[in-house]
Formats: C-alpha cells, sequence, structure tokens
DNA sequence: CAAAAACAAGAGCACTGCTCTCGACTGTTG
DNA sequence: CAACAGTCGAGAGCAGTGCTCTTGTTTTTG
C-alpha cells in the first residue's frame, strides 16, 4: 500500500490529468478531433507545452484517452435508452436505444464523428478501445437474443450460407444462449443502418433529401423493429 | 474564341492544375486527406509552394477538388456496376451497384473516407460538390423505380404517416413517375445500410466481429435486395 | 511598343507536435 | 538528518504546416 505523500502526489497528477482531459474535451467539442492542440490545452491550462507531454505522451494518446471516453459515455447512454423500457418490451427497449444512439450523437457530434467518422490519419485505434466500443453493439445483441428466446423471429429470413454462419459465429457467441444465423445477420443489418442513419444525416449527406431528420429516423427504425420481428 | 497565344497560356494552365490534382491525389491515397500537404504537393512537382496558390486559393478548395473527383470517380463505377447486368434483371442491377460501392470503397479508402468519413474540421463542403455526390443514390433510386413500375412491392411496408410522407417527398420526386412512399423509405434504407456496412467495414469496427467481410456484404447485400422486393 | 496582367520564387508570420536541457522540488533511503 | 533519485514545470529549439506579401520576370493585351 502506497504512503500518504506518494498518495498525495498521485493524487495531484491525477486531478492533472483529468484537467487535461476535460480541456481537450471542450476544445474537441468546439473544433474538433484534427483540430485538437496540444499547446492551446497547455495554454489553456496555464503551463507550458512541454509539461503536458508528462501526462499524454503524444497526441494521439490524448485523443485515444478522449475515444474511450465517447465511447463509455455513448454506451452509457444507449444502456439507459435499453434500460427506460420494461424488459418485455422489446420495441420500447429498441426505440430507447435507437434515439439514445442518435440523440447522443446530435448532442456530440465531434465526439461521434471521433468515434465512428473516418479514422485520423495514420491513427490506428489500440486495443484499449475496443472494448469500449463493445457496448453498443452488445446491448443491440442482448435486445436481439431476448426476443429470440421469446419465440420471436425475423421476417424473411434469407437462407445463410455455412460460410456466412462460420464468418458471424463469433457474433452469435457474444450472448447466451448464442443467437441463430437468421437473427444475427438481421442484428449486424440492423446496426449498419442505425450507424449508416446516422451518420449521413450528422456528416450533411441527408440535408439535401430529408426535410425532417428526426421524424424519417424514427420511421427507420420502426421499420428496422418490424423486421427484426420486435413488434 | 480566345486567341492562340491565350489558348496556350490557358492549356498550360489547366495542365499544371492538372498535374497537382494528381500528385495530391496520390498523397491523398498514400496518406489520407488531413495529411495532405501544399508544400508536400510543391516540392514532388518542383516548385515554391506559394506558387500553387495561383491555381488552389487554398488548401480546402484543392480538397474540395479531390472530393468532386472521388464522388464523379463513385458515382461511375456505381453506374458502371448497374449497367453491367440486363435492364431487366433487378437483382442483378442491385447486386452490381452494392458491390461496385464495397470494392470502390476499398480501392479508394482515403478518397472514400474523404467523401463520407467525418468531414474535415471546420470544413463545409460547398454547393459544387452537391451535384456529383447525387450520382451513387440516383442510380440506387433508379433501379427501385424499375423495380415499382414492374408491379413489385418492398415486403412488409410499413404504414408511412403524411408527416413522413411530406419529408421524404423530394427524394419520391427524384424518379419518374414518383416513387411510393413505402418505396422511398425502403430505398432510403438500403442507401444507408450499404453504407454503414462499407462504413463500420471500413473504419475497422467489424474486424473483431466478422471474419469474412466479402461474405458478409454479399449476405446484407441479398437481404436487402428481398427487403426491397427484387428478388 | 508600352501598359497590364499573370506568374514563379523567396522571405516571413503564426502556428503545430515534439524533444532536450535546465533548475526546482518531492519523496525515499542510507 | 543528509544525500540521492525521481518527478515536475518551464523554456528554447527543431522541423514542419497554411498562407501572405513582395520582388522580379515573363507573357499577353491595348
Amino acid at each position: 500500500m502506497p504512503s500518504a505523500p506518494q498518495t498525495a502526489r498521485a493524487a495531484a497528477r491525477a486531478e492533472l490529468t483529468r484537467a487535461i482531459l476535460d480541456r481537450a474535451g471542450e476544445q474537441l467539442a468546439e473544433t474538433g478531433p484534427a483540430a485538437l492542440s496540444v499547446r492551446a490545452v497547455a495554454r489553456d491550462l496555464g503551463m507550458a507545452s512541454s509539461a503536458v507531454y508528462r501526462y499524454f505522451p503524444s497526441r494521439d494518446v490524448l485523443l485515444t484517452a478522449l475515444l474511450v471516453e465517447a465511447y463509455d459515455d455513448l454506451g452509457a447512454a444507449v444502456e439507459a435508452g435499453d434500460g427506460a423500457a420494461r424488459p418485455r418490451d422489446l420495441r420500447g427497449r429498441w426505440r430507447g436505444i435507437a434515439h439514445a444512439l442518435r440523440t447522443w450523437a446530435h448532442e456530440h457530434p465531434h465526439r461521434y464523428a471521433l468515434a465512428y467518422g473516418s479514422p485520423v490519419p495514420g491513427y490506428a485505434a489500440p486495443g484499449d478501445t475496443v472494448q469500449p466500443a463493445t457496448r453498443v453493439p452488445f446491448a443491440l445483441l442482448g435486445l436481439v437474443r431476448d426476443a429470440q428466446v421469446t419465440g420471436r423471429t425475423p421476417v424473411q429470413g434469407l437462407r445463410v450460407p455455412a460460410a456466412e454462419k462460420a464468418s458471424v459465429a463469433r457474433v452469435s457467441a457474444f450472448t447466451t444462449p448464442a443467437l441463430t444465423p437468421a437473427y444475427t445477420v438481421r442484428a449486424l443489418m440492423a446496426w449498419q443502418t442505425l450507424f449508416g442513419a446516422v451518420s449521413l444525416e450528422l456528416f450533411g449527406h441527408m440535408a439535401e433529401a430529408v426535410l425532417d431528420p428526426a421524424a424519417h429516423y424514427a420511421q427507420v427504425v420502426d421499420q428496422l423493429a418490424a423486421d427484426l420481428g420486435l413488434s
């Protein structure tokens, strides 16, 4: 167990680490990932830029820390959306998940872009980002699993060839009991559609097409619920 | 009509403009949009960086030119994929469109990211990018229109409320004859799913989940064809 | 042929990520 | 208690960026 002075020192370090993260997060929210500047963060905190490098060895590491926080924050929001409906109300839970995703994306567009937009050049997401990134898909898969165990089936399931079954086997095995191939494919498609709808809208590709994005998203969400057999 | 010297001068200018675009395109393919450097392009072309600014007034304008080229190139690829199948073979055309999209994205990941990834910080796509960006959705809508005129219907069409009909009316009216609300929503969903599937895979969000991305994409494409009533 | 416009080059400004060195301070240990 | 090792903050500095301004040259135009 560390002695008291050491703890005080560690606490001060944690405090400053937190302050750097907070200020970097604000800057991220204001101007986006690529414009995040270590020097600007240092300026705002009244310290030399070189001092920041004692806490984050590079800009990419700082960005990664923000990325992990974003994944966790979004994951928590989606899980809350899932939990807002009664467990048996599958469509309600689905709507909760889907609309939590879109709402969070609109509230934190730059963090969403950081997490799901094009990867920053030359930046490869390190391993510690994988786990927090799985929270959203996990919530979705848990819901589909519940639909499956209550005996529902997705509409017009296409025959899933053996090769594809094997390809998505890891996803199927994420839940207990495992998902059927048909449900696994439908769940992946639903996730792709949600992500596509949110991203296209957020990145401005739907502005010319859809007048009321929220209403359209609701329609898509409900149609996906029907396709998943949740209604 | 311009005189001969003027034409020669204009031709030289067009040539150099083209050379800058080509070199910038290579750099884009190598290191991605955010790493594109006007100075590096100038170096490679053996000219001063300030000279490049006579041809492109800012880095963003240069990036926009590359963006327009990317949209056009992808649009042409998708239209070729559409035209590869017999006009009456709706599912073949659908597969051609969908796989042309994914193939192009994998051949030009950075250009795809430039077009459909998170917008570069502080960069708003100007109006001249809108028209070329519409080629892909147009190809898709044309196909759905053909499906509609041959009397097919999407599976399990959800009731489309009047508000949503109005919201997507602009999309419906893109084709002649106009799309029904049910088909319009299904077409938008198909586009969102395709885009989501390609982006998630390309940006590395599926690596942990799907072993054979090409096979999975093919499965998704065929399921979407079924949902659209193309089979 | 002279005026005007277009052009390429260079210097320079303000900014970035990052490294290195320096002195000051803290906590541990002999 | 004193010496030592480790941490910390600050500053200078390097190499790079987008972009502007000036200077001199070339080309086109009236």
